[in-house]
DNA sequence: GCCTCCATATAGACCGGTCACTATAATACC
DNA sequence: GGTATTATAGTGACCGGTCTATATGGAGGC
């Protein structure tokens, strides 16, 4: 190896933050460039399949930060409803501190490409599920049975996403904040 | 007036589908134009701000048809629980008709253009502040004080709007039929 | 220690195609 | 006649993607 692939994660950081303000389509690969003073050689070297492929890894990118959030809380909050809580928090931070910009780093990408491009849809899915798996293992381990576990988890997500969607529109807080009232 | 405006209809109609399927940025006018087949002319003539004013129209159009759907429902089921699980069943059906390739008509939409657009962002707004209302009046009719009505049906909103972007990555409808179960 | 080799990585000009949009004229209906 | 609508040709800008040329720096020969 010549040099380390310095560029690469720039690369994929800049996407995800592009693609999670104004979309996957309206986002040029110009644009992605410029802000993260890549070449457009280097990135179709790194990402032979172009945009879709950048896609595909902004989401897998997108889909850890979120998961290690969650295993973070899920390890500091022991009750499922002191981790809901701590959850809608750092949410509504999020959202807050993007000035009610950005809303979840994959359901964007994720909704103009599925079912279109396999792989950024197979991406999303796993991120999704992962989410789910963390937040199950919350309640399964409070004596919650799997079943049930796997149910209720599936629901806070699908909220959480929702909310995501609302915060962004109202430019507020309480959507997120109310998924807390969940259980 | 020389012709009916039978065109402005059709225009928003198959805006609207388009962007439901394949978001709004990756629709080009052209598509729009051909698969509805009206002449460039006539869409600068009905909507002057060109595509950002097609996409309000196809929003408050998406809006109306859920919110009319919402007050079928409401009609039809005085009890929250069937309401919720008629909701349920219609957007699941929405969804497996359109073998998971349409999500929500105005997520996709909504999370492109909120908050760069303001007319877009307003009129995403309104629509779900309406479908909110109206779940709202069903548990506030059955009893439930306003308060607890109101953030009872702004988390029915999102857990749907969520489920449906679940569906439409996991090709099912159980994320959908799940949130029945929130009551 | 030094040099050559060569895959890796950087660099950017260039491509055809499509984008949203405009201009202007012709047409249909009251 | 006057207005609403349609029709078409054309605008420059930007799209994602390809291409070729050039740096870079470790590996192996001596």
């Amino acid at each position: 190896m010549a040099n380390a692939p310095k560029h690469k994660e720039k690369l994929v950081r800049t996407a995800m933050r592009l693609f999670r303000r104004q979309g996957y389509a309206s986002t040029g690969l110009q644009q992605i460039l410029e802000e993260s003073e890549t070449p457009k050689g280097s990135l179709y070297h790194y990402f032979p399949n172009g945009k879709e492929g950048l896609g595909e890894a902004a989401v897998i990118e997108a889909g850890k930060l979120v998961r290690t959030t969650l295993e973070g809380l899920a390890a500091r909050h022991p009750d499922p409803k002191a981790f809901l809580r701590g959850y809608c928090a750092t949410m509504a931070g999020w959202m807050a501190e993007s000035g009610y910009r950005s809303g979840c780093p994959v359901a964007t990408t994720l909704l103009e490409n599925a079912p279109q491009s396999p792989a950024i849809t197979k991406a999303g899915r796993a991120a999704i599920d992962s989410w789910i798996a963390v937040v199950a293992e919350v309640y399964s381990r409070s004596g919650i049975p799997q079943r049930e576990s796997s149910s209720k988890a599936q629901l806070v997500i699908a909220a959480m996403e929702g909310a995501l969607i609302l915060s962004r529109v109202g430019k507020s807080k309480q959507p997120i904040l109310e998924v807390a009232k969940l259980i």
